[in-house]
RNA sequence: GCGCCCGUAGCUCAGCUGGAUAGAGCGUUUGCCUCCGGAGCAAAAGGCCAGAGGUUCGAAUCCUCUCGGGCGCACCA
């Protein structure tokens, strides 16, 4: 409704201007400083004043007489040096509020989105909750605006990492696959006991650098795809894979398909990548200085001819490995249906919901999965260190002559979640005199330090629980439990979400443990609270009015003159505007923003406005509506952030 | 050395493609439960937007330089 109207005003001024100056423009529309301005203002005579040699308060006039009447505007003014403040008739906006629900169709076109990619070799960190919840969010935004997204979550299950722990496993503690397995169903949580013996490992090459040895032999294994090792490989993949799945299932995070880096080789994904790059001599193959023997893409293909004597990018090794780029160049094409192969797929699992996820395999299976890749746009949400390598893969794309796949491949970066200083004495972790003088500490597996996402999660709910057992200590502890995980999940998916990608995050248990000011808790308290009244509506043996035969145009013009009712309406209305500015900007946190902004002006309203006690019929009709209204654009929002609203708080 | 990011209230952060008097939360101080539950509301104090130049009607925002901080630049992923 909102942007709609925006667009309509944009339409006419834009017309009015090749009419009568023949200038094309772009209208810009901000919010006025303040309310009691208008709903939109535009500054539109500023950018003219220049090239009609007028003053701006000139063209200003002259352009509100040219406008003339427009639908749903009941007046335009001019004010300080220029600006055109904008009135929304309120009747007609009300009514169109209450008319019509807004609806939108689903694209054709397909969109991939690729997040959380742990390592499946230990449990999962704060730092990869945020990249699943910014992934996830950013998923949400652009399905409820009607995009096809497909979600992605690439396991690389061959890597050094997955290796150093089955070395741990094999030559530091001398276990067999059987002894493996049977730790699965153990006493600690399997990732839990990966994460010690990863750390414990990585410190042992430290001290004893010929077991890097080691290493070499596992991965060798592993790649060969036979032997005691490689068997292990696969069982403790598998099950980290699993238990990534359960914890970010934790956070309502799901997935539609896990390619796997071991079906990019067997199905030798490279072969059709490296065939391609060499016939387009998009690589070529070094024959002297350090890199010899190598297949290198040139430098001046990934950071502008200036700087042409920057190292170039090893693709292909001396020893006829592939590395990590060249892989994710042949992924990443595959992503966009570009590389002639594609996987094999068999069910991993349901979600209860019956939403199936797919895994990769090797071998043919019996029709069933649906078409996965093909996108004509992918995000990748990969943290911004790995920029460099990203912008090898797309200059990849660009040699290969797939100009409009590199365009549209999109390094969805963000800043890493580092530790405070303060939250390090917390976990009882020693610092360097000189680290603690530092704003964060980077969390770092290979040393174990770190907050696992499980126990965050757990002490969230703790915390949670103590609150609402205190709030509501009638209710058995099941129900107070469900309530206090859902508190809990949208205090963390919003403490994720509240800082723009850019910020790096020096998480702290005592802001992200806090319910209290800007957090997730506070907006699911302004909507459960809105469903509050309502319901003891219902207590008091009353129905919802009829609110359309009720609320006339007249009659919400009549009761919209309240500014204050007024402000929260349009506030409210402005659900929608704000998803699609989000997705726009590439910026969850902007959605965030909106959401704890709505919130406020309930919390307000709800202060000021005894709805159930209004003596005027018309009135407390209006204030339903509202608080109804209100209810569902809030419960819409949080929805978008993967947010429940709870039974009660 | 080269490249990218950042520097805004005591602290943590917003500030959309330049626009009207720079905004939140926390913390501090002061009010508000005869209630649709206070995980709340109302209000106060708190700013040379790191610094210096420039571009223009107009700069926290764009350009240049300086200072301070972070991150990248492997035959690791």
């Amino acid at each position: 409704m909102f942007h709609n109207l925006e667009k309509q005003i944009q339409a006419v001024f834009q017309a009015r201007l090749r009419e009568h100056f023949d200038i094309t423009t772009e209208i810009v529309i901000e919010q006025p400083k303040q309310a009691s301005f208008g709903e939109i203002a535009l500054p539109v005579a500023f950018q003219l004043a220049r090239s009609l040699k007028q003053a701006p308060r000139k063209i200003a006039e002259e352009l509100v007489k040219l406008a003339g009447e427009i639908p749903g505007v009941a007046a335009m003014e001019v004010a300080g040096n220029g600006y055109i403040n904008v009135r929304f008739d309120r009747g007609s906006y009300g009514a169109g509020l209450l008319a019509a629900p807004e609806t939108r169709g689903v694209s054709g076109t397909k969109t991939v989105v690729e997040h959380t990619n742990i390592n499946p070799n230990k449990a999962a960190h704060i730092g990869h909750l945020r990249n699943a919840v910014l992934g996830d969010t950013f998923v949400r935004m652009m399905r409820f605006l009607g995009q096809r997204v497909e979600i992605q979550n690439y396991i690389d299950n061959t890597g050094v990492q997955v290796a150093d722990v089955v070395a741990g496993f094999h030559f530091l503690e001398k276990k067999t696959t059987a002894e493996v397995a049977a730790l699965l169903n153990g006493e600690q949580k399997f990732d839990y006991l990966c994460w010690d013996l990863y750390a414990r490992t990585s410190q042992y090459y430290k001290e004893h650098p010929e077991s890097l040895a080691w290493r070499a032999e596992t991965l060798h294994s592993i790649e060969a795809g036979h032997g005691e090792l490689a068997e292990m490989a696969h069982l403790v993949a598998d099950a980290i894979v699993n238990c990534h799945l359960a914890t970010m299932l934790r956070l309502n995070i799901q997935y539609d398909v896990l390619p796997r880096e071991s079906e990019i080789l067997h199905l030798q994904f490279w072969a059709s990548a490296f065939e391609q790059l060499k016939e387009r001599k998009a690589i070529y193959l070094e024959t002297e200085g350090k890199n010899k023997g190598c297949w290198v893409m040139p430098s001046s293909a990934f950071r502008g001819e200036d700087d042409a004597n920057e190292d170039s990018k090893v693709i292909v090794r001396s020893n006829g490995t592939v590395t990590y780029v060249g892989k994710d160049i042949a992924y990443q094409m595959w992503k966009f249906g570009l590389l002639g192969k594609d996987f094999h797929y068999k069910l991993l699992t349901r979600y209860t919901d019956g939403h199936p996820v797919w895994v990769s395999t090797a071998e043919p299976q019996p029709a069933g999965a649906p078409a996965f890749g093909g996108a004509s746009r992918v995000y990748n949400v990969i943290d911004v260190r790995q920029s460099y390598l990203q912008d090898v893969v797309v200059a990849g794309l660009n040699a290969l002559g797939y100009n409009q796949a590199a365009e549209n491949s999109i390094h969805f970066s963000y800043e890493m979640v580092a530790l405070s200083p303060r939250c390090c004495v917390d976990l009882g972790i020693e610092l360097s005199e000189e680290d603690a003088k530092r704003p964060y500490i980077e969390v770092s597996g290979r040393k174990g330090l770190g907050v696992k996402a499980d126990d965050l999660m757990d002490k969230l709910i703790e915390t949670a629980l103590a609150e609402v057992v205190s709030r509501h200590p009638e209710d058995n502890l099941a129900a107070q439990k469900a309530v206090a995980t859902e508190i809990a999940m949208g205090a963390l998916r919003y403490f994720l979400l509240k800082y723009t990608r850019n910020t790096v995050i020096a998480f702290d248990f005592q802001e992200a443990l806090s319910f209290e000011g800007e957090t997730g808790p506070y907006v699911q308290y302004a909507a459960v609270r809105a469903q509050r009244i309502l319901s003891k509506l219902e207590d008091r043996g009353e129905a919802l009015p009829d609110f359309a035969a009720i609320l006339t145009r007249d009659a919400l013009a009549r009761q919209l003159k309240d500014e204050d009712c007024w402000q929260v309406l349009l506030a409210a209305s402005k659900a929608e505007a704000a998803v699609e500015r989000a997705v726009a900007s590439g910026e969850p946190a902007h959605v965030a923003k909106y959401a704890f902004q709505l919130a406020q002006e309930f919390a307000s309203f709800y202060q000021k406005f005894k709805v159930l006690d209004e003596p005027d019929a018309e009135r407390r009709t209006l204030l339903l509506w509202m608080t109804h209204f209100f209810r569902q654009q809030l419960e819409k929002t949080l929805a978008v952030l993967g947010i429940a609203v709870p039974a009660y708080m």
